[in-house]
DNA sequence: ACTTGACCTTCCAGTTATGGGAACCCATCT
DNA sequence: AGATGGGTTCCCATAACTGGAAGGTCAAGT
């Protein structure tokens, strides 16, 4: 399988495909001209990949729960500690950005929004 | 007034006021020892800055917020659009992470979490 | 055989908003 | 004079790609 197989097969883009070789996280082989050939294997690793990161999960992570995936005898201990620990991380996103919004929210609805140039929203930055 | 002085006064550090004097967010005057001297007015273009930066706006949007706080015929219109565009990328944001968590938290709480190989995470990972 | 166009390759640079650290100048106190 | 605690510039690194240049390869059409 070619590079554009691959990236269809798994839904990521070719560019990142060569990204992910060069970081280590898959090792493909190569053909005689020199192209990458994806092995089924292969293919299934970047899936795994690519769903791993659309949940969030940092490269480093995925480094290690595809070898978390690979090792047979894994405590599934382990693998559920790095999900928590992320969990926790998005958990402290969320607070974080749920409070922007609110104060956003909030000024946006204060400002009129016309042609005059009283507004809440920049005296608000202005003096907290 | 000095770039520590400046950096207690606004929230921000030292290196990041240099980073913002380096883009041209402020143009603080210099003593005669090449140290950077901060009026009143450039502490109060940071401590904006700082707000403006902690409820997420990008820098750019920062330049954009600056010069209308500075416009004294600005239209609130202009204000309002940045951040109501700027909610909806929250909004945004919030929707995909909340999606995040929910699939995660589900993972987690799925997941027995001991020295068994068996894991719900990353079977998940491994067919969608 | 030749050319065209779609692939593929490597390598380099840029993105966001800083943070770290080196090497060096300046100010103040003992 | 030397120590300490500012300040300065400059360069490198981060995360996870993305874009683009320069060039090799392959399959098809003429």
């Amino acid at each position: 399988m070619n590079i554009s197989q691959a990236a269809t097969a798994s839904g990521l883009p070719a560019k990142t495909i060569r990204y992910y070789e060069d970081i280590g996280l898959i090792r493909p082989a190569r053909s005689a001209n020199g192209y990458r050939a994806f092995s089924d294997t292969d293919a299934h690793k970047l899936a795994f990949l690519s769903r791993a990161r659309s949940l969030g999960f940092s490269i480093e992570d995925c480094r290690t729960l595809l070898a978390l995936w690979e090792d047979r005898s894994r405590a599934s201990g382990d693998v559920r500690k790095l999900a928590k620990d992320h969990l926790d991380e998005i958990d402290r996103k969320l607070a974080e950005l749920h409070q922007m919004r609110d104060t956003l929210a909030h000024l946006v609805n204060c400002c009129a929004g016309d042609d005059r140039p009283d507004c809440p929203i920049i005296d608000k930055l202005a003096k907290s």
